[in-house]
RNA sequence: GGCUGAGUGGCAGAGUGGUUAUGCAGCGGCCUGCAAAGCCGUGGACGCCGGUUCGAUUCCGACCUCAGCCUCCA
């Protein structure tokens, strides 16, 4: 397969995406930093990537997918604290937490999730080929930082340039760095703080250098794809190609990707900013699979719009392709029916994971399904295992379409058996032509949040 | 200040140098006891100003506006 571009964040641009290995490819995506409640923008991450690599399976890629979980840092640390528990009750809860959110949602399990804290013995031998090139160096701290200067490479991913970053203001003055953007690779330890052993006295990692590591110790000094949020571009990112390229000499990464944010009125949702909505409250309120739809409705690298409005879009839009899947059993061999929508969902899926585009397929697919539904011809159940198919790979359509469009959600609801000794109440009516009865259950039923259908095979319902 | 990216019809959101995105909403029709769903048809758009071109929403330049990064952040 020759076929796939993907925008790599190294150029700018859309590029042919050749595997290092034919037939076989090695991603690398940044995870949490483990000590809160996963939020929309973390989902948005595991839903992108999710979606890359179900997609690169279906081409028949063999993929390897690696997301780490970040397990010490200082807001670990700090929150610990503040929580009176300790740092590894706090990250076994999240972590926890996390893979119940990533199920939820439908992500299939990365092939490996490296721990920072189980990665130790990685990270020092890293920084310790650091040091013995000269890239790094043990400040008056006693804190080992990475030397920005000898990396002429420096900046080449997110387009800055050291005289420019050094002009800014905020960067701040610290006495035991040479320069002020160097940045720390080891932390001497603090008291009440985890420590580890090292060449340079106890302490713990800096962040940067523990993907460095994790990543190479997972997929090789040099891989296909690295991905993560915007945000890491700089400096996170940045800071990995430096630390990995000098530690190893080898190229780091041939493609990055990066996602765009999830916004809430126009402004990045982020926890420093306290405008973030966590996955486990939006789950209260609409279903996993509304989630995923409103974030592959969206193109990956485009700013997302939280909104009610938006999520309401969702579901109404997969109310319909389960619409259109209803009373179909969908054929077990595939035909040749199906192929014009398999082209087009690929052409789509191969540029730069145009979900949007793709997306778009599916509705075609469904307009033809509903086309051809009432007639004899059997092409109608071979596209609705097509557009069972495509919908797959995309993490959607997973549910029995009769299933999702009867489930509510809200615990309040009118009972399954309610509903049905109302129909039958308003098929009496019916028949003995009592229409006025006969629409006023159907009121009382659409009240309730039940809307029925009247077709030739009897009366269908679904929940608004 | 430096570096990115973006501004599309009522809303969401793709894309393209000249031809229908798609979904929701609207309008007309078919179907229906009436509806709903579905199908058929239909109106409505590309921030502003220049330039290139036979022709630009699409390319180039200026401008305006917005978001992001430069500090922890998916």
């Amino acid at each position: 397969m020759d076929t796939l571009k993907i925008h790599n964040s190294l150029t700018g641009k859309k590029e042919i995406f050749v595997p290092m290995e034919p037939g076989r490819v090695r991603m690398y995506v940044c995870g949490m930093t483990i000590y809160d409640y996963c939020h929309l923008g973390h989902a948005r991450v595991m839903v992108v990537f999710d979606v890359v690599v179900r997609y690169l399976r279906s081409r028949g890629l063999d993929v390897t997918y690696v997301r780490n979980i970040t397990d010490i840092d200082d807001k670990i640390i700090q929150r610990a604290n503040e929580n009176g528990e300790s740092i590894t009750e706090l990250t076994d809860r999240f972590t926890r937490i996390m893979h119940e959110d990533a199920e939820a949602l439908g992500i299939l399990p990365p092939d490996l999730e490296p721990r920072a804290t189980a990665s130790m013995q990685e990270i020092i031998d890293m920084i310790q080929a650091l040091v013995d090139k000269g890239y790094a160096y043990q400040g008056g701290n006693g804190d080992v930082y990475y030397d920005v200067s000898r990396f002429d490479d420096y900046g080449r991913l997110s387009g800055k340039r050291l005289e420019d970053l050094r002009a800014g203001e905020r960067v701040a003055v610290d006495e035991s760095k040479d320069d002020p953007l160097d940045f720390v690779l080891w932390k001497a330890a603090k008291p009440g703080e985890p420590s580890w052993p090292s060449p340079w006295g106890d302490g713990r990692p800096g962040w940067h250098i523990e993907c460095s590591a994790m990543s190479t110790s997972c997929l090789g000094a040099h891989f296909d794809i690295h991905g993560g949020g915007m945000d890491l571009k700089f400096p996170h990112h940045e800071n990995e190609i430096a630390q990995s390229e000098a530690a190893t000499g080898e190229p780091f990464v041939n493609v990055w990707m990066h996602n765009g944010f999830v916004r809430v009125d126009e402004e990045k949702m982020s926890k420093s900013l306290g405008n973030f909505f966590t996955v486990r409250d939006i789950l209260q309120r609409y279903r996993a699979e509304d989630v995923r739809y409103f974030i592959l409705a969206s193109h990956y690298r485009s700013p997302l719009n939280y909104s009610q409005e938006n999520l309401e879009h969702g579901k109404a839009a997969l109310t319909r392709l389960y619409t259109a899947l209803r009373g179909i059993e969908p054929a077990a061999a595939a035909g040749d029916a199906g192929d014009a929508w398999v082209t087009a969902f690929n052409a789509a899926m191969d540029d730069d994971f145009n979900t949007p585009e793709a997306i778009a397929v599916l509705f075609e697919l469904a307009r033809e399904i509903n086309r051809q539904r009432d007639t004899d011809s059997p092409r109608a159940a071979v596209l609705a295992a097509c557009l069972l198919e495509l919908g797959g790979i995309l993490g959607l359509l997973k549910a029995d379409p009769e299933a999702h469009l009867r489930e509510g959600g809200d615990p309040d609801a009118i009972s399954e058996a309610d509903i049905e000794k109302l129909i039958e109440n308003r098929l009496q009516a019916r028949k003995q032509k009592n229409w006025a009865e006969a629409d006023r259950i159907r009121e009382e039923l659409e009240a309730a949040g039940v809307v029925l259908e009247d077709g030739p095979a009897g009366t269908t319902w679904r929940r608004s």
